[in-house]
DNA sequence: GATGATCTTGTACGATCGTCCAAGATATCC
DNA sequence: GGATATCTTGGACGATCGTACAAGATCATC
């Protein structure tokens, strides 16, 4: 019977596909905790409960197993992407700043909610940690987000240059990686704030919308407004 | 002659002390690139050009050297402290945000122009460091100096909330962190922006104060009041 | 039941790590 | 000039790291 064979086939492939993904999700959530160098290939096998070897197996190199794990959640990085060209930027949405912010931020801060909240803090500690595997991931996955980000806010912020938005976009990632990674919050609030409230999200939006809406204009009295004139949007 | 016999002994003295500033300095210099766990002892001592035993003979192990660069630089922490401490936060200054977060963040930025820039990305990769050794640094450094900007913010800025308030200085927090630290300002900007410039830290100013007016007072119909959903205006 | 591909595993290699120690060098004090 | 405290040095220890390899186990196919 061939429905047998395929189900036994599949049996064994499946067995093999769920400790790759055991693998995978081990190392997700150690690199999250510990960054790049604070994980050991051992530590990721013994949280995965399977044997060393089978890591190299399956993934070759500790590096390439790195960028196994984000390759897993390319999705939420294409997804910014598309809900940033989605947003009307025309001049007709007076909303368009807080829309263009919700698109690019909401599905980091939602991603807890989704049960992959080790994904959230791995791209804030990738974003941050200064070794050359993590760096090579940022400028190869999200540099990409960040222009398309700031040339449809340089579109809906006529008259900022380019500059003046490329700080406002370093500001706004910074608070970004804050809200998503640090623990010191509830720390610092004596345990009342919480980072993973939902309504979190619009209070993040509403803030850095506030700050991209501060950016100086070429003209008016605060800086950056030295030699080079306002960029055009890109076709 | 005791000149002659003091000038002798202090001759060695300072000998032996260039050599341990040297260590703290390549230390320091090291941290900030790499990070704690990415610079190894032999590379502090490589740098510092002194044998690698004379490292532990000045400072004990690794950690303690890492605590002592801090404790080196410690003058620039109090300063801050002080300079919060010292703006006029009754209502009579309508410039009290600016001043504050002024005092918060101008010793930090003009770091770079003091010749000791790599102390200020070593602040930032500090904060940002998952290890042990660096969170340790952080909440016993760094706690205190955020609950006094967090304080001043509250009575320069009343009605708002204490977790609002938490929020609104990791959000801050984060951009100064990414002022200082991040590279990846040049090349998103094609090389026109530089971090380096010092007119960057009035920009700063102004855009970090537009955040903190921002942050809703109790009342308004934006967020963090117990129990209400937030009315946020969605296209 | 033999064959071959896929998956699994224990083990070991060389490199690098933090730390420590005993001996040497140097300047100071009696 | 000998005793003493301070500074310097090379070398070695055990631990841990990433990676590789060869042999075993499992299962579809002939």
């Amino acid at each position: 019977m061939t429905g047998a064979v395929e189900e036994k086939r599949s049996r064994k492939a499946e067995a093999a596909l769920d400790r790759r993904l055991a693998i995978l999700r081990s190392a997700e959530a150690l690199f999250a905790e510990r960054g790049y160098s604070g994980v050991s290939v051992r530590d990721i096998a013994g949280a995965a409960k399977v044997p060393l070897a089978l890591v190299g197996y399956h993934f070759g190199r500790k590096e390439d197993l790195f960028s196994a794990v984000f390759a897993h959640r390319s999705g939420y990085v294409t997804e910014r992407i598309d809900r940033i060209a989605a947003v009307d930027i025309s001049g007709a949405n007076p909303h368009a700043i807080e829309d263009l912010v919700r698109a690019w931020a909401e599905p980091v801060i939602r991603l807890r909610e989704a049960g992959a909240d080790a994904f959230s803090l791995l791209v804030a500690r990738t974003a941050w940690d200064p070794g050359p595997e993590a760096s090579a991931i940022i400028e190869r996955v999200y540099d990409g987000l960040a222009h398309s980000l700031i040339d449809a806010m340089m579109q809906a912020l006529p008259g900022r240059s380019r500059e003046t938005m490329v700080w406002g976009y370093e500001y706004a990632l910074g608070a970004l990686l804050m809200h998503v990674a640090d623990r010191r919050v509830e720390r610092l609030s004596g345990g009342r704030a919480q980072s993973g409230d939902p309504r979190m999200c619009d209070f993040f939006v509403q803030m850095i919308s506030a700050l991209f809406r501060a950016l100086p204009a070429a003209g008016d009295e605060t800086v950056l407004r030295d030699g080079e004139a306002p960029s055009v949007p890109r076709a």
